[in-house]
RNA sequence: GCGCCCGUAGCUCAGCUGGAUAGAGCGCGGCCCUCCGGAGGCCGAGGCCAGAGGUUCGAAUCCUCUCGGGCGCGCCA
């Protein structure tokens, strides 16, 4: 602020040692030893301490960055921490919408923001492939399969109507021909009435889901379900990485029933004295342990629920030893927090080793206009369709820009723009400007001398120089802020911020000088913003044009 | 009804483990070198930080209440 660092403590001691706060400053200081990197030392305000740096220690930053390059900023904050981060999650029925997009933008960033502090960061997807969602999705594939052999089908309103529902039905008739054919008669007999003929929509698809299973025997049905997961996987593996998401790992949920992980995470909980029996369920006693109330783990029918099978996974997280697990949600999930962290005491875990973070839904905007949007009718725009629109980098960055735990309005019209209206080519062109003058050396007939930029970096005194070199030595600290607050947005704050210096100091001064000195400090410094910007934007998955 | 989150410039948002004159982008009104890319820069107008109390030397920030908005309260996932 006022001084290249500040100090605060006269005020906050004024109290206790019964001194005005100004007063007391001047004690502190008049106690300070000499410093050669300390110029100079002052008390303003209410009692602030203000220390200004030498100059010349405040050039060395930029040896440093042109020295460590990608390395610079990195720290050791994590101190090698196993650090689990999950994130998008989304049930495997249909392709990701622009509400994943957020968590994974949002997850992305901050698994490399936890990296580049440090940490030992496992990027992992909860593949939701058990449960009611997925007999759904099967039995909505075969139907559609049916239409294209040729039977007449009612589609059941609950059903998942989208195209690429169609799409996987014609592959499964193109692959396997009439093996799976049934009459529509046959499979629709018997069946309670859907919601459109006054029946009730989960009735009348749980007893197709039933008929599926009895008409396709469990082969016939493991290889309809297997074709719609697979298909839908792989659109999601696809789609993420093409907008710069990967992981270390898809973790399968029916894997956990099938390796009896879920059972035993149960006899765990009931060993604790934690399971009780109610109304023919199991119910697992989470009240005890600050939920509002208790949860069933097991149905009346049998069925273990999708808690369940969360518990297990969270004991499973646990015991690959995890010392932090972060958990990444839609905030339409935050009542599920409590009764998460109550399993995890009851399995004898430290409920602090779960870190969940909500990311608020976006409100999509062309423009003025509100886009609509309903996952039922499969009017929703997908993530593919967003980063068709605006491109990808515009997407991350408007993704990432905001605090993720706030509600974000997203207008696609400003995104897609390439005016100065957009603020993803703010950043993005200073890099490229940065560029743009090193490629004019040559033309110039320049050649490069590092060692000589080096050597006269107190030649930079234009005060856009030294406020610029202020900015590039905060880096480090802001990113390891960001990282440990769980906060990409504040990389991005600090990337604008350096971009507007940048942006400034062009416009103010030449740089491709006679003075050989001053020319090559000015470029050490140029070159030191364009190594910062790449390493911050790189963390955020953004590209880095050398020329746009 | 109960619980969680949020109300900051015309718009979208930073700032929130209390600190100096509350910031940025867009929009609006002026302006900018025959010179490295004008997707840029400079200047200006625009605020009772939703409202009311409280704690404090000091509150946008912490506490309480009111008003306004979002979300959650399934043997769904």
């Amino acid at each position: 602020m006022h001084g290249d660092f500040a100090c605060n403590i006269a005020m906050a001691l004024a109290k206790s040692a019964k001194l005005n706060p100004r007063e007391l400053a001047q004690t502190i200081v008049n106690a300070l030893p000499i410093d050669a990197a300390i110029t100079k030392v002052e008390i303003a305000g209410p009692g602030f301490i203000n220390f200004f740096a030498d100059s010349s220690a405040q050039f060395q930053v930029i040896s440093h960055i042109l020295a460590q390059g990608a390395q610079f900023g990195l720290s050791t904050a994590g101190a090698g921490q196993n650090v689990q981060v999950e994130f998008v999650s989304a049930n495997p029925t249909g392709p990701l919408h622009v509400g994943h997009g957020r968590g994974a933008a949002y997850g992305s960033a901050l698994a490399n923001l936890l990296q580049a502090a440090g940490f030992n960061v496992h990027r992992e997807y909860y593949v939701n492939d058990a449960g009611r969602q997925m007999d759904i999705l099967a039995a909505s594939v075969w139907l559609r399969y049916l239409e294209v052999c040729g039977e007449a089908i009612a589609f059941p309103s609950n059903g998942y109507r989208g195209e690429y529902v169609r799409d996987i039905g014609a592959d499964l008739q193109q692959q396997h021909g009439t093996a799976f054919l049934k009459p529509a008669a046959e499979v629709f007999a018997g069946i309670p009435a859907d919601e459109p003929q006054g029946g009730d929509k989960e009735d009348h698809i749980d007893a197709l889901i039933e008929r599926v299973k009895l008409l396709l025997a469990a082969e016939g049905y493991e290889t309809v379900f297997q074709a719609g997961l697979q298909v839908i996987l792989d659109d999601i593996r696809d789609d993420l990485a093409e907008f710069g998401v990967t992981y270390q790992e898809w973790f399968s949920e029916r894997r956990l029933m099938t390796t009896g992980a879920v059972a035993e995470a149960l006899e765990r909980l009931q060993t604790a004295g934690y399971l009780y029996m109610k109304d023919g369920a199991t119910w697992f006693a989470s009240s005890r342990l600050g939920d509002e109330k208790d949860r069933v783990v097991v149905r009346e029918n049998g069925q273990t629920t999708y808690f369940a099978s969360d518990i297990a996974y969270h004991m499973n997280k646990l015991d690959r030893g995890f010392d932090q697990i972060i958990n990444i949600w839609g905030a339409d999930h935050h009542g599920y927090i409590p009764r998460v962290k109550a399993a995890m005491q009851a399995l004898g875990a430290d409920p602090e080793r779960l870190k969940v973070l909500l990311v608020q839904f976006a409100v999509l905007y062309r423009g003025e206009e509100k886009v609509q949007m309903s996952t039922r009718s499969g009017e929703f725009v997908t993530l593919r369709q967003l980063r068709n629109e605006v491109g990808g980098d515009a997407a991350r960055f408007f993704y990432v820009m905001r605090r993720s735990d706030q509600h974000m309005d997203f207008d696609l019209k400003l995104a897609a723009s390439k005016t100065n209206e957009n603020p993803v080519y703010y950043v993005q062109y200073a890099y490229a400007r940065v560029c743009s003058v090193l490629r004019q050396l040559d033309e110039k007939g320049f050649s490069r001398d590092a060692a000589l930029g080096l050597a006269s970096l107190e030649r930079l005194q234009e005060s856009h120089e030294t406020s610029l070199v202020e900015t590039l030595s905060r880096y480090p600290e802001v990113l390891e802020k960001a990282a440990l607050q769980y906060e990409p947005h504040q990389l991005i704050q600090y990337l604008r911020e350096l971009a507007n210096e940048f942006h400034t100091y062009y416009n103010a001064h030449q740089f491709l000088v006679d003075d050989n000195a001053l020319r090559e400090a000015r470029l050490a410094l140029i070159g030191a913003v364009k190594q910062v910007l790449g390493n911050g934007l790189k963390l955020l998955g953004i590209h880095t044009p050398e020329s746009m």
